[in-house]
DNA sequence: CTAAGTGCAAAGGCTTTGCATTTCT
DNA sequence: AGAAATGCAAAGCCTTTGCACTTAG
């Protein structure tokens, strides 16, 4: 965990960044959080917890900071809201997401599954890949399994 | 073509929507650029030569109608822009998208590679796959060469 | 000391919404 | 006729930016 910290911290260092105390909250709540995915506003909300004082606005330029050290990744599940993960770069940290268009539940599937398509794509197209994203939209167990206990009607809510 | 809107006007039709005006024009310019990935504003600009009174807004309310009926896919690149696409209900429409982070260029993969991983999904999750997206990040093959040519710089322009 | 980083508030995009008016069925 | 759809402008999000102040190195 401190160790972690460390790399990032000379990761920035070698850089040329500062070492900003609100930075380093960031780090230490993305870390402490790297299960989730977190918004921009999550990180904003968690980290003032250790540095009050921290605007909105330096959580975004810590982040976009972060984004392009690739620490980093910034995705975009279409809902509008930006979310970043810290990025394991030893493995490919690559995981694969399952969103219930249900109940909204996101479950991810941690292997990656994509290595053998990276490679067609390569030897296809020509295209050097260095990150992909893979999401699978449909409806969890946990509702399909509600779904059938009581019928459902055939209309959607909306 | 004239087939293809008279299916999307019977599908509204059998919804109870009304098939106004700026819905066709809407439908038919989505139809004449299949191929590409219109942001709304796209759309909004190329249905005025159709029907110049309409607005935005209005553009806005029949894309999100034509989503909740899956006649088209809205997706999400991570600009911050939405961009509509028509569904190929018949086959899985489903193509993949090649993205360059050097020069931008979207290229698309249009074949389906993802079934076999559709039903490991559903056998190992439980999870009923309505619908996917595969992206991958890279450097497209014109870039590829470009940069093998002109021996880049080590570091990125920003 | 001085450039980099911060906080705040204002400004920017994209998208949605309220409301009076128009249009389809 | 009556409900649904439209256009316009205003309002709503999330995110970025300008600027004076603070701080790390």
């Amino acid at each position: 965990m401190e160790d972690r910290i460390e790399k990032i911290k000379q990761q920035l260092q070698s850089q040329g960044y500062k070492l900003t105390l609100q930075r380093e909250a960031t780090v230490r709540v993305l870390l402490e959080n790297e299960e989730d995915h977190l918004s921009a506003e999550d990180v904003f909300m968690l980290v003032k917890d250790k540095a009050p004082e921290i605007g909105l606005a330096t959580v975004y330029r810590t982040l976009e900071l972060l984004t392009e050290l690739h620490v980093v990744e910034k995705m975009n599940f279409g809902d509008g809201v930006a979310r970043y993960d810290l990025r394991n770069d030893s493995a490919h940290h690559h995981h694969h997401h399952l969103i219930c268009v249900q109940c909204g539940a996101l479950d991810e599937i941690m292997e990656d599954w994509l290595e053998p398509l990276e490679i067609r794509v390569t030897e296809e197209f020509g295209f050097t890949v260095l990150d992909h994203r893979l999401d699978f939209q449909g409806i969890c167990r946990r509702c399909n399994e509600k779904n059938k206990a009581q019928q459902p009607p055939q209309e959607e809510s909306k």
